[in-house]
RNA sequence: GCCAGUUUAGCUCAGUGGUAGAGCACCCGAUUUGUAAUCGGACGGUCGUCGGUUCAAAUCCGACAACUGGCUCCA
């Protein structure tokens, strides 16, 4: 699994904006809501013009759950503002002013921002495409570049509520100034609003962070162990042991054979990969084995290697003449040699940020026949990512993190039927946690620069890329096509789900990949007795331990099916009677000797108090047993949430529970 | 990494310059009970860390760290 951390920032910027006009051609269908959104932004925006002058602003569009605008000014905003902010909203829906939409020539839109010192708005200017109308909005004395729609009039904008101040930067490139954006959001009406912040505070009790907590899941020790480190406490533990247990399965049943790599490799490895260029930034700091005189004559090499790259870049764009009359060709060469020579110091090691270098060298580690194809190898990866941190976000993002990796290695022949059989287990794994809302992005080459940007072998990106689009219809997978957003080595898929709180996440990854292997020189003998290069599928359906975990606890709200539930029973007495309590252990015991996860509450406490701590703790089943149900060889059955369902035979309770269990039912 | 906010007991939170608090949890004792809180007691904090201002700092100022909301990036 892998990234495409090419840093260029001009396809990004034209995807940007190309976005950006989507959304306004879009503006011509907005509904009603996102009309009223629109115009509250204006109306926020109005508000902060009277209460600071000097403020410069720049857009302001509605979103799927409010509103934003964006304002450049020296005072900096705080929550505390928002009060004030919301006041003088009021006053000017009260104003009812009227939307009212003129049409400028570009001349006049240009002059009118030139003497309002609106520097960010001219910049918006220029991206009207030629001959499009340039439209404005007024209300009250706030006028405002805008193609609408709007409502009538500000009094419309009845519910409305400021959110919270966060920062942006221009056109969301980070070379760009940053901007503070104020964050709203409206309703038609007060209920409405009301009903929108009590599913707020319901999505914050289903946080997977409050949830990890609550049920002692997981920890973070930032100041011991590091930020971004997940704890698995035992109760978490589970939870990853039962997904692997999962995933064992469902890898052996598929033909896939399991192997196990270290979590780190020589310098070699990622250079021969070619990810050290693109991503070391998102690697930790490599660890140096060598002495100090040997890392200084390396050193040396790797300052002359930096300075032919250089040498290089501009002979290739031309730009600046040859001082040493070298030709590109021969200083790639020299730099060739070069990285031979640095690489043979060795002593510099790597966390593996990716599983895929590792499997391709277990790959190239015995002779292949076209025989042994395809070749599937699983493994739950450890990886390390050195993400930022402002990256880092529960169990979301985090920077160790164990992936549901394999490398499927195949002919082109075999190619279909393989990406076929991902899909198929895909689908048998969001049946199994009752997902239903997904979508996969296909993510192509760029159309444009079809083996420039990424690996040159146009025929067989136009090939591949045909082949997995049509598996996919052939499945009928619901998926989108997004072109330019393909790893560097070949076409790539992201699955999203949205969690029962409505966040979204990209949950795994699938790649084919023809290009790597060839770096690493793999190869099998084909039945014509030449050599050829197998290609590559990379897949992670159940993503990384951590993030398929916090989804999982977010989609449940914690409240696991009884195959995943951290504690599947907790046998509740009726008092601490001795007869009582052997009866119970013996419970706890059959249940244990079929490894069911069970606890025993033995205490002499109520059993409303009792019952309350198993539900509180998200315990499956409760089988709650007094007098009358030992004498009758029952357990009296609870099921968190659900509540009492009474009194069955204790053999038939524990059959079906074991049942259940086995056939990972959903509930 | 950038902008803003937050950081007080295991958890949730009060405490705006003058002797650190509550509820829950944990621990101890009593309670012998039929499906979401039985009663009582004890324990627990260098107020994120370091520095500054002050007679006096949880409280004011600064640096750093972590976390949160965003931006950028992403499994």
């Amino acid at each position: 699994m892998n990234n495409d951390a090419e840093n260029n920032p001009q396809p990004m910027a034209a995807a940007k904006t190309e976005v950006q006009r989507k959304t306004l051609d879009q503006r011509e269908q907005m509904n009603e809501l996102m009309r009223l959104r629109h115009s509250a932004a204006h109306m926020m925006a109005a508000a902060v013009c009277r209460l600071w002058p000097e403020a410069r602003l720049d857009i302001g569009p509605p979103t799927e759950e409010g509103f934003y605008y964006d304002f450049d000014l020296p005072h900096r905003f705080s929550p505390e503002d928002f009060p004030r902010i919301e006041e003088e909203m009021r006053k000017i829906a009260k104003e009812n002013q009227v939307f009212e939409k003129t049409v400028r020539t570009r001349e006049e839109a240009r002059a009118h921002f030139v003497a309002k010192g609106q520097t960010y708005k001219l910049e918006r200017l220029g991206d009207i495409p030629e001959g499009e109308a340039i439209s404005f909005f007024q209300n009250g004395e706030f006028i405002d570049l805008c193609a609408g729609p709007h409502v009538m009039r500000t009094g419309n904008v009845k519910a409305y509520k400021l959110l919270s101040v966060a920062s942006a930067y221009f056109r969301g490139n980070e070379k760009n100034p940053q901007l503070q954006r104020l964050y709203g959001t409206a309703f038609r009406n007060k209920e409405e609003l009301e009903n929108w912040v009590k599913m707020q505070e319901e999505a914050k009790r289903r946080d997977h962070r409050r949830i990890g907590q609550e049920m002692g899941l997981f920890a973070f020790d930032s100041e011991y162990v590091g930020p971004g480190l997940a704890l698995w406490l035992p109760k978490g533990g589970v939870l990853v042991e039962e997904l692997e247990k999962l995933a064992k399965e469902a890898e052996f049943q598929a033909g896939y054979v399991r192997v196990r790599t270290p979590h780190l490799a020589k310098e070699k490895m990622y250079r021969t990969s070619g990810h050290l260029p693109y991503y070391a930034e998102s690697m930790f700091p490599p660890m140096e084995m060598l002495e100090e005189d040997e890392r200084k004559r390396r050193d040396v090499l790797v300052e002359k290697r930096a300075d032919l790259i250089q040498l290089a870049d501009s002979l290739e764009k031309a730009v600046s003449p040859n001082p040493a009359g070298l030709t590109l060709e021969q200083v790639r060469h020299d730099i060739a040699k070069l990285e031979t020579e640095i690489s043979l110091f060795g002593g510099r090691y790597y966390l593996k940020a990716m599983n895929c270098p590792h499997h391709h060298r277990i790959f190239a580690a015995e002779p292949r026949s076209y025989r042994d194809l395809p070749l599937r190898l699983a493994e739950y990866g450890t990886c390390y990512r050195y993400e930022q941190s402002g990256e880092l976000f529960g169990l979301m993002r985090v920077r160790a993190l164990q992936m549901n990796d394999a490398h499927i290695y195949c002919t082109a022949e075999q190619f279909a039927d393989e990406f076929r059989a991902v899909n198929e287990m895909y689908l048998k794994y969001f049946k199994i946690f009752g997902l239903d809302k997904y979508q996969m992005r296909f993510s192509t080459h760029d159309p444009a620069r079809l083996g420039q940007k990424f690996v040159n072998e146009p025929e067989l990106w136009l090939k591949t890329e045909d082949m997995v689009r049509r598996v996919l219809i052939e499945s009928g997978i619901n998926f989108v096509e997004v072109p330019n957003e393909a790893a560097f080595y070949g076409p790539k898929i992201d699955v999203q789900v949205w969690s029962a709180i409505g966040r979204e996440f990209t949950i795994a990854t699938n790649q084919v990949d023809f290009a790597v292997p060839a770096r690493f020189g793999l190869a099998y003998r084909d039945r014509d007795n030449t050599d050829k290069v197998p290609l590559c599928i990379h897949r992670a359906p159940l993503g990384t331990h951590e993030r398929f975990i916090g989804f999982l606890i977010e989609h449940y709200a914690g409240n696991f099916p009884l195959w995943l539930a951290p504690e599947q029973v907790r046998v509740l007495t009726l008092g601490d009677d001795e007869p009582l309590v052997a009866y119970a252990r013996g419970v706890v015991e059959e249940l244990r000797s079929h490894f069911v996860r069970a606890e025993g509450d033995y205490t002499t406490n109520k059993i409303n108090g009792k019952v309350q701590d198993a539900e509180k703790a998200r315990v499956h089943t409760m089988l709650v047993i007094g007098g009358r149900d030992r004498e009758a060889g029952a357990v009296s059955v609870r099921v968190h949430g659900k509540g009492n369902l009474g009194a069955r035979p204790r053999g038939e309770v524990i059959a079906d529970l074991v049942q259940s269990i086995r056939e990972r039912r959903s509930h």
